[in-house]
DNA sequence: GATAGACTGGACCATACAGTCTATTCTTCC
DNA sequence: GGAAGAATAGACTGTATGGTCCAGTCTATC
């Protein structure tokens, strides 16, 4: 997964920002200015030439990749539910990625240290992306497809069953099977649709036991 | 949240143990040594004494702390939704709060540098709790009181349905508020509830649009 | 061909930190 | 009272690292 335009080897600005995002991704913040350099295949002062602190550079790559990683919901002419599959293969294929993980685990680790930057960050980022499922949520149970139930709390639920449980576990070790993901997606999106459905006598009736 | 036993006063192990599990969760492995030797009231060397390295001592406090963060699913005389609410309330009392989350980021955090450490907390941590529920939500299936599914697909949505999106929230910033939690389990339960009630002819109906 | 601006490489500085060593003190148990 | 074991304070070492400085090179533009 590429997270960042092409880089033009000419320009060493755009080099430092690759190699720091790399860098950053793989270690965490604790990799060394050094690595970044050599990295860039640049001289470190080139690097504070343009940067004027470590932890510059950093919210700087944070900036961009949390803007990378946001999730379009595209397709209006579909069903609902080929919506938010083709939402749900698109947000695990950039939050389950390798780079997608890394950046995360590099953010978040750094929480206590930057506390303003890793807030914005959510905000800017998963926050966003909440905020434009929100208003396909919203609209689906005002079409009376899903049932009526605060945006919130169903878009939470919904990001919550596409990632939740394998983020927690492949930020630990491992990575997704490609193959099987649109299946697994497909399961999960009848999952949340069975459980977001409209009310019927049925499954009120279940539901009270 | 207090994760682990009372520390006797007179005994320096425990000491450094307490003291160092606070500062990693505080900081993570990158709090000094010299921290957690002053927050312990001890000596450097005493807990050389104790420890052969950081790093021992490191995977020391993870070992404990990921045992006093499992949580147990009690509770065999109540209806099945009363046993998921109860477990519910525990799991995210324990994982969202500040000891867990701060637990939670200062292992994650070391995945590359502590690979081995990180995958066996969470085969000894999360799997363990998720094995626990999947024999819970397995005997469930048996009994008809929700649909027959895959144990592992139905135990990987109720736990991110659980903290999933939260976990992810507060690792950034903020906390829930204790005064909610309740209702919002309540919620989830519910709503997992619905997503693997029995079949029924309408709601597969539904399902199908 | 001269000037300006960016890049280089490496020396240099200050700091932080893991880990070792030692001389001394304290406690406990015989 | 003395021996043994644990704890202490603090000096010391070696290394990594962020950041600065500087002398020199390269390139493009006028």
């Amino acid at each position: 997964m590429t997270l960042l335009p092409d880089v033009d080897p000419a320009d060493c600005r755009s080099r430092v920002i690759q190699a720091a995002t790399e860098v950053f991704i793989e270690d965490g913040y604790r990799a060394s200015i050094d690595r970044v350099a050599a990295r860039a295949g640049v001289a470190r002062q080139t690097l504070y030439n343009h940067f004027p602190s470590k932890a510059d550079l950093f919210g700087e790559v944070v900036r961009l990749v949390t803007d990378a990683l946001l999730v379009t919901l595209d397709g209006n002419g579909f069903t609902l539910r080929e919506r938010l599959l083709r939402f749900g293969i698109a947000y695990r294929l950039k939050l389950l990625s390798v780079e997608g993980l890394g950046f995360y685990r590099a953010v978040v680790s750094e929480a206590t240290r930057f506390p303003e930057l890793v807030d914005n960050f959510y905000r800017t980022g998963p926050m966003q992306t909440a905020a434009r499922l929100a208003i396909i949520l919203q609209r689906a149970m005002d079409d009376k497809e899903i049932r009526q139930d605060n945006p919130a709390f169903a878009t939470s639920m919904l990001l919550s069953m596409l990632v939740g449980n394998d983020r927690s576990r492949y930020l630990c070790s491992g990575e997704p099977s490609p193959a099987e993901e649109p299946i697994l997606v497909g399961r999960i999106i009848d999952c949340y649709l069975r459980a977001f459905a409209i009310d019927t006598e049925l499954s009120t009736a279940t539901l009270s036991t």
